[in-house]
DNA sequence: ACAAAAGTGTTCAACATACACCCATGA
DNA sequence: TCATGGGTGTATGTTGAACACTTTTGT
């Protein structure tokens, strides 16, 4: 009983079966952005089932937890990070999902600065896998994976999600760099300024790139606070 | 625990303690449309903690049962409909959620043409209730119906949802009258029309509506099958 | 003839798109 | 001086918003 908190339930098959009729999990698709890509934290699956496959990181809920709590607990077990941007985003539960019995879970995702985590060096498994070179997946998660980063790119278009995949500071070339890899398209380098200047949310620092070989570029600092206030509805009907 | 099957998990209460250590339900928010005001479907709880509260249409998921289905499984018990509208909205899990124990429970929401439906007659307890005379509810339904009207709103904005809400034959004016319902504010009749008519996806009938004290409105139908092949993807980054 | 809702067009402002040149820096 | 990306503005088309009068029907 006791390894059912302490082993991962997508790695160590666990007879479910004897504790509960229907267990239920948390799986997060944890976003980060490195080398102008984008990037999804994964562990090799231990299960023969799907030996060496790349699966999400979650584990069920205890009895007592919170689903979102339980979220957090996994994000901050693997990365270190605290505070993070989380957002449920479905719930995926076929019947013959897990190999270990009715398997419930709940997916979540986050978007963090991939640059400030350090991997836990209990887990040598774990890694920042591209996201347009993941092919298969243990159990569903190649499918979790496609629906949250579906929300993903919706999300970017519609709120600030983007800046928390980016250090504070950022030129806007790294941003159209961002937005260009989730959204998969290119964007018009002078349109993209115009835009995002032009919503004024972004805090001029007065500060350059440096060790970069050509001109630097002006660092900013997107004000989450300003963006708060001045929060737009969302109108037009459109299909 | 065969009454597990055939009671209700939300107007019964049942020791899920014995069965389960976490149970799992589906409650459905289903959405009609009669007298110009949007109405959801729900009954009387029987539950003690409750008596007389509201409650959604809800009941848990069988250990074999996929999550879809149970879905659909309870709409068609309690509104005799097949093949309507359904998505999944959030997953609802606090620790004290529900008297009898740990239930997570998965909402889904639902839009029907409410005049197509004949309500149960074993069940007299269920009635279509106006959204905005809807106080407190049984459990955590008041906000799951929230989170559901929410999202309703923004896929009316997005997608054709809110066709499923009318008869097949519409005028332009119930239509309008439907969205000004759902989006809570007034639209511009010329720009509304305009506006789908332009889309070029209501099939003219022409028809007219009869048995009206004033200029009859011609009526229309959705085209579904056009809507499905020039289907619109989304785009500009506004927030 | 009157009441009640159907139907219709134009103007203006905001915003998305397309597009090309000069600038600052390090090598 | 060259290579590399940084930084900028204008013109055009589309779309949303505001707005008032005529038409058709039943009573």
């Amino acid at each position: 009983m006791m390894s059912m908190y302490t082993k991962n339930i997508n790695t160590h098959l666990i007879e479910i079966k004897d504790y509960f009729k229907v267990a239920i999990s948390v799986d997060c698709v944890i976003f980060g952005f490195a080398e102008d890509k984008l990037k999804v934290l994964l562990i090799k699956s231990d299960l023969n089932e799907y030996k060496g496959k790349w699966s999400l990181l979650g584990d069920i809920v205890r009895p007592d937890e919170e689903l979102e709590k339980a979220a957090y607990r996994i994000l901050s077990d693997r990365t270190g990070l605290e505070n993070v941007y989380l957002e449920q985003v479905q719930t995926f539960g076929a019947v013959d999902r897990h190999p270990a019995g009715r398997v419930i879970t709940v997916a979540y995702y986050s978007v963090v600065n991939l640059a400030g985590i350090c991997l836990q060096a209990a887990n040598p498994e774990l890694h920042w896998v591209p996201v347009e070179t993941i092919r298969d997946m243990a159990f569903d998660h190649r499918q979790i994976l496609e629906v949250c980063l579906d929300r993903l790119q919706q999300q970017m278009m519609v709120q600030p999600v983007g800046f928390n995949l980016l250090p504070e500071k950022f030129s806007l070339r790294a941003l159209q760099v961002l937005y260009e890899a989730v959204l998969r398209r290119e964007l018009d380098r002078r349109n993209f300024r115009k835009k995002f200047l032009s919503m004024d949310l972004l805090d001029d620092l007065q500060e350059e790139e440096s060790d970069v070989p050509h001109r630097p570029a002006k660092l900013y600092k997107f004000n989450f606070n300003k963006y708060e206030q001045h929060r737009k509805r969302y109108l037009a009907i459109a299909f």
